[in-house]
DNA sequence: GGGTTGAACAGAG
DNA sequence: TTCCACTCTGTTCAACCC
């Protein structure tokens, strides 16, 4: 009935996934009862079908309670229906539904020894979790109202009390909130959007301008936190506990001026929450949306009882797929449910999922500033009319590789593994990968690797195709640590409106990665597939991210920054880094720093490119390209120069295998099968069934 | 047994 | 008229390699 596709893990979030026991049932009452726990769950619908159909629809979105949710859920299925899309929606359905029966299943298999022994393991983790509690730093998200529609709304007043939906009338990015009074929002498609309100005006993106007002509102950040962490172009992080002692003024006070300083510089109302962590500040910043703000305490009885109410679907991190699964296997509503659930939790999730459940159940979240991270990947994709024409085809490839090359350039990137992503006319999604044995970057080397394995799916009818490089060279070379310190450095100075895209983190992957790194585990713990079980027990970790930063300040605070001196010719800051730069590459960095030069402050000296000194990351960004561009050619020069591809030996061997037997199972099965399964399995099973 | 790779998928903005 | 995007990060697991 499904592809081998849907065989994978359960995937998604921090956690979901794996080990499917049993549980809880028993816990809220007697056996009987849980052996008909079983939710109202996937109810037939029968003559109302749109009400089960939830792909656009969600009251979760700022500025739709009062929408009259039923007429535009039916709308939406009734110009959805029959679609390809819509076919395609159904099946994934389907599959989450099978997912969450058999969890039940699995659920209904525990024994009252199970429950029993993961109840310990609960409230021990419990324990540890509440005595890591932190409610020493107060922290402040902003996020800025209908952004995109706002910033348009700037420039055309007229919009201001129009219903206006920014994006095309294939998809929609944002939307004002007249026009969500209507039911429409970001990720809805243009067209169903005009359908709900047709006095709907459309205005095309416009990136540039959105970032230019993101940078006016990063100067506001940086005078309240120079560590500040922007999320997105219109979110960030501020960590206001210092400047609150300093003052002596509360976490309201602050907010309050913040989103003045915001309007005053911008034109733009905000929203802003306070609370002792991202997580729960995230939360706060939406729940007086628009232009308002919310301040939780940092006390603890102040926090469960905020958290203890919340739905889980409020909660970063918790999307559709998780939502269902903890509402219909366990009845798992908010967070003071998940905490009565947690010994199911632990029974059948993974640890780092469960440790995410848990946690957010206790209201913990990410309280420390995480250290730098770098890009983990760079993408691009196309969207175009459905096609089998190979002809099309290749030439949508060689123009994606073109452009995914000229990102990576501007980046100084050179990476090793291609994926190509496709998505058939069926809507059905394939990603297929290969890994070069050296770091590419140029149109001819990716589109070489592209072509291979296109060439590997074709006959296809394909609506959509994708290019992704990952594993880049930077953590192999000294030279680009180097600079991913220095860049650091320059943040935390604050010397910078440069907050650049490459210091944004995802609040999430903030809050399990640097968080959870440093209070609990090492992320190797975390990447781990290990069960949450008595052997598990926590680990130190080497240096928390809290740690990282603290070094990173003290290494930036002796370093001298020359960034606003107005010289003739001036150097960039990374070439300035002498101490950091020198210890890989002397000699070669050194030849950088004579090579490159501003002149008269805003010509490159190689290219001859002008770029002022107030465009410091794109200066900066700039004089990266060329050492690397150097570096690389160096490199290439001493040795093979030609990027020979090889398919994984695992790979080809595996689709041999294929080939052979196409319908062979996984072999599967984890190492601790006998106390858990793995989804994967139990599907497998579950589909030999049928 | 540990590390790597490939694949699928969740989630966020 | 138009008929469901794009980019990025992360988790999980099987299979394979060394």
């Amino acid at each position: 009935m499904y592809p081998n596709t849907a065989l994978s893990g359960l995937s998604g979030n921090p956690q979901m996934m794996v080990l499917y026991n049993l549980s809880s049932l028993f816990l809220a009452g007697d056996e009987k009862k849980g052996k008909t726990f079983v939710m109202d769950s996937i109810s037939d619908e029968g003559d109302q079908p749109w009400q089960s159909y939830h792909t656009v629809f969600t009251n979760a979105k700022a500025g739709m309670d009062g929408v009259d949710k039923e007429k535009v859920q039916k709308i939406v299925y009734e110009m959805s229906k029959g679609s390809k899309f819509f076919v395609n929606e159904q099946r994934k359905d389907a599959y989450i539904k099978q997912k969450i029966e058999s969890l039940r299943v699995q659920c209904a298999k525990l024994t009252e020894n199970d429950i029993f022994h993961f109840q310990k393991i609960a409230d021990r983790r419990i324990s540890e979790l509440e005595a890591s509690r932190d409610l020493s730093q107060i922290w402040l998200h902003s996020d800025m109202d209908a952004f995109y529609a706002a910033v348009e709304t700037l420039g055309n007043p007229q919009l201001k009390e129009m219903p206006l939906a920014v994006g095309s009338m294939s998809m929609i990015c944002t939307a004002n909130y007249e026009a969500r009074k209507y039911g429409v929002r970001a990720a809805m498609p243009g067209f169903i959007a005009r359908k709900l309100c047709p006095d709907l005006i459309f205005v095309p993106t416009n990136f540039e301008k959105y970032t230019y007002y993101s940078e006016l509102t990063r100067k506001v950040f940086q005078k309240y936190d120079p560590c500040f962490i922007a999320t997105s172009l219109d979110e960030a992080y501020i960590n206001i506990t210092k400047i609150c002692l300093k003052r002596g003024v509360s976490g309201d006070k602050i907010a309050e001026e913040l989103r003045s300083a915001i309007y005053e510089e911008t034109g733009l109302t905000s929203s802003a929450g306070v609370a002792p962590n991202r997580l729960l500040a995230k939360v706060c910043s939406d729940i007086n949306k628009p232009n308002g703000q919310y301040i939780l305490p940092n006390d603890q009885k102040a926090v469960m009882a905020f958290i203890m109410s919340l739905p889980i679907r409020k909660i970063g991190g918790i999307g559709k797929v998780t939502e269902n699964i903890l509402k219909d296997v366990f009845g798992i509503n908010n967070c003071e449910q998940m905490l009565q659930k947690s010994p199911l939790l632990c029974a059948m999730f993974s640890h780092s999922s469960a440790d995410f459940f848990l946690s957010v159940s206790l209201g913990l979240g990410g309280t420390n500033t995480p250290q730098f991270r770098s890009r983990k990947s760079m993408s691009n994709e196309r969207t175009f009319s459905a096609t089998d024409k190979e002809s099309l085809l290749f030439q949508n490839l060689e123009e994606l590789a073109e452009s995914l090359s000229d990102d990576m350039q501007k980046e100084s990137l050179y990476g090793r593994t291609l994926t190509l992503k496709l998505k058939t006319a069926t809507f059905e999604v394939r990603t297929r990968a290969l890994s070069t044995t050296k770091y590419i970057q140029s149109k001819d080397d990716i589109l070489n690797s592209a072509v291979k394995l296109l060439k590997a799916e074709l006959p296809l009818s394909l609506r959509l195709m994708g290019l992704r490089m990952s594993q880049f060279q930077d953590n192999n070379r000294a030279s680009l640590d180097t600079r991913q310190k220095t860049l650091t450095n320059y943040f935390c100075s604050g010397n910078s409106t440069a907050h650049s895209t490459t210091s944004e983190i995802h609040d999430d992957k903030v809050m399990v990665d640097s968080e959870y790194d440093g209070i609990f585990f090492s992320n190797d713990i975390f990447n781990s597939h290990i069960p949450y079980d008595d052997s598990n027990e926590p680990r130190e970790t080497s240096m928390n991210s809290a740690e990282a930063c603290t070094n990173q300040k003290k290494e930036s605070s002796e370093k001298p920054n020359n960034l606003n001196e107005t010289n003739e010719v001036q150097t960039s800051p990374l070439l300035m880094s002498d101490d950091t730069t020198t210890s890989t590459a002397p000699s070669k960095l050194k030849e950088q720093k004579e090579l490159l030069v501003w002149v008269n402050d805003y010509i490159c000296s190689i290219c001859e490119i002008q770029l002022p000194p107030s465009f410091t990351r794109e200066r900066q960004e700039h004089v990266d390209y060329h050492i690397a561009e150097r570096l690389q050619n160096e490199e290439f020069k001493g040795g093979n120069s030609t990027h020979s591809i090889c398919l994984d030996r695992s790979r080809e061997s595996r689709k041999r295998r294929v080939e052979e037997n196409p319908l062979k199972k996984r072999k599967s099965l984890s190492k601790n099968s006998n106390n858990y399964i793995p989804i994967d399995s139990f599907f497998v099973k579950t589909s030999k069934n049928n």
